[in-house]
DNA sequence: AACCTTTTATGAAAGGTTTCACGCGAGCGA
DNA sequence: TCGCTCGCGTGAAACCTTTCATAAAAGGTT
């Protein structure tokens, strides 16, 4: 059974192919009764234009890929790529554009590269200088690179650094001297991602000890990993080996939920005991108990903005946009709801709906 | 700058176009030397197959579309979602297929079908009766449907009925008589989808009160939004009208942890004051507090299965099938720790990393 | 009626790949 | 030396659409 062509159409309607063509898409140019012929004829056919001999011709599909340096399973599970694909999908859908996500064909990302069927892509989490990334530029593929730097394409980053700076402060304001920061493990495969956002966050934190006129140890900081286990471990091994710190800096949402619940089961109380903030503001962070306190990176806008400037350079080629979205510190359940001088120990219990929140807003770029 | 297509290889390594097919796609009929010639030629012109043509010529692209009856940022959002995509999408990952998720386009989902550059569907939340879905079929596209049924193709389903009547068999037996039932709102289109996973656990609900000779009220089952918020205020409402339920029902994890957070806004506590099971078991339901007695369903699990079961269709017409997957009663901390017959306090605390869980499963098929 | 302008429709090329069917030359047995 | 087979390559069709250039038809003027 072989599929209805344009050709069948326009032996049925008694017209060439090109009018099919035109009926569909420029009926202007034909006679309004030929038109509806065709769209009769079409409809009784069940005839829609194969999107691949269409895509062949103008070399457009009008599908966009989100480049992922993991497994496919990886990225779904994960709430923060979660909400950075919702970001991107609802400017496709606007647009009318398909969403693929595109991840290591058999352990090869080049290989996924070259087969996907796309017009562009928007990748996250590699840096420009990535072997297969370069291999995009020689292919004349448009691409903006999110949380990684670009020479050569455009790219949406966040103020990753001054977040971090603004959680750090609070604490060392606080009068706290003994902070756990808990960051990530560099990832299996060295990816310039995790190199970057962590490099930033990192130097963040230690921008505010030395505003303070104290230095991060390095025996302070734990890599582990990005999970609820990995930060729930990480603060339960640094609480065996004796460290009895007053409060923690986690470079993940999931990573200081984590840390949380093990504190919790230290007998500690969030946030009298303990003063938690995590970064990222994924949903689950508003959720958890206490409610935490994080630094919120717009990631859904990240995904929203990569995307608008994805298409547009597909439209017209416009100049390379280098942006950086702002960071701010969200005030939840995990820290103290007192300033610096007083130390009550009221805890200001969000509404049911919106937690409410103050905010500092960190500087952007 | 043109794209170099195979005759830029074919010119550069002195041979024709169809020896170049041949030395990517079958270099067995090539002799070794000409092979290695023109892959050397290929990589230093940066040569890789134009997918679109491919496409177009084998009527095979290698991407499977899943297919969304609402617009993408709903269902990234939604963690039910995403596990259902990480199950798919470890399959296509392991066949090196991609993924396109396909979403109404300006409101039409058989626009979207129609223009989807996709070998199949799979289709989750939509019957076959549906409109688009039929024109799937006039098309000759295959594709597999899950939570829904079809006749005409092969389906996936979970024992939704089993699951229900197993929670509120447990209810039940505890002397549960005033028990709240929380379902779903019939969505703003009429999405069969709701009708049939919504229908098929009340009906589970009911046959349980049924086994016990009792009736289960309408008054008893209020319809909310399937959100946090949802839970939150139909307990909270319904509360407030009177009602002094001692357990609760939810369709659906996460207006169970609404609900949670509504009664203990109330003073009550979970689960010595009021006993509260869900459905679905999403990643939130092991880590809210109390954590989440609910039905357990392979969201996963209904991913892979109906992905492998389209590949297979693709590959080969085999006979349609029709899968029910267990659900499965998981006991948490949302419910009282002891059995019908000692009513005690104790509440099992579950480990750090793996909740304790005792699970009754519920009858498949 | 002849000529010109507009409107409407068409033929054919182009887009890049795969694959079928066939050709050519070499090696081999008779 | 003839004829066959086999190994290695190739030409061209097919996949289906869009669009450029052009033809045909229709309508209007003189």
């Amino acid at each position: 059974m072989r599929r209805v062509t344009i050709h069948d159409v326009a032996g049925k309607a008694g017209v060439s192919t090109a009018a099919v063509s035109h009926a569909f898409n420029d009926p202007e140019r034909l006679r309004a009764t030929t038109v509806t012929r065709i769209l009769d004829a079409a409809r009784e056919l069940g005839y829609a234009p194969n999107p691949h001999a269409r895509a062949l011709h103008s070399q457009r599909v009008g599908v966009l890929g989100v480049l992922f340096p993991q497994p496919i399973a990886t990225v779904f599970a994960n709430p923060f790529f979660a909400s950075f694909l919702e970001g991107v999908g609802s400017v496709t859908d606007e647009r009318g554009i398909g969403l693929l996500t595109v991840t290591p064909l058999g352990g090869s990302l080049e290989r996924a590269i070259a087969a996907a069927p796309v017009d562009g892509f928007v990748i996250i989490g590699l840096d420009e200088r990535h072997a297969d990334v370069t291999l995009l530029h020689k292919r004349g593929v448009p691409f903006v690179v999110v949380d990684g730097d670009a020479e050569t394409a455009s790219s949406v980053n966040v103020d990753d650094e001054g977040g971090a700076h603004a959680a750090a402060d609070l604490l060392l304001d606080r009068g706290h001297r003994e902070i756990l920061v808990l960051t990530f493990h560099a990832p299996p495969e060295e990816l310039d991602k995790d190199l970057g956002v962590r490099g930033r966050r990192l130097r963040g934190y230690r921008r505010a000890f030395v505003d303070h006129g104290l230095a991060l140890d390095d025996d302070a900081i734990v890599r582990t990993f990005v999970t609820l286990a990995g930060g729930d471990t990480a603060f339960a091994q640094a609480w065996a080996e004796g460290a009895r710190p007053t409060a923690v800096l986690a470079a993940s949402d999931i990573m200081a939920i984590g840390a949380m619940r093990a504190a919790k089961r230290l007998g500690l109380r969030v946030p009298a005991d303990l003063e938690v903030i995590g970064f990222d503001d994924i949903p689950l962070a508003a959720a958890s108990d206490p409610a935490l306190t994080t630094v919120h990176q717009p990631i859904a806008e990240k995904g929203r903005v990569a995307t608008r400037l994805l298409i547009r350079e597909l439209d017209e080629a416009g100049p390379r946009e280098r942006i950086v979205l702002p960071t701010e510190l969200l005030l939840r359940e995990s820290t103290r709801a007192e300033s610096t001088k007083s130390r009550g120990l009221g805890v200001a219990k969000g509404g049911t709906e919106r937690e409410g929140k103050r905010t500092l807003k960190a500087a952007a770029r």
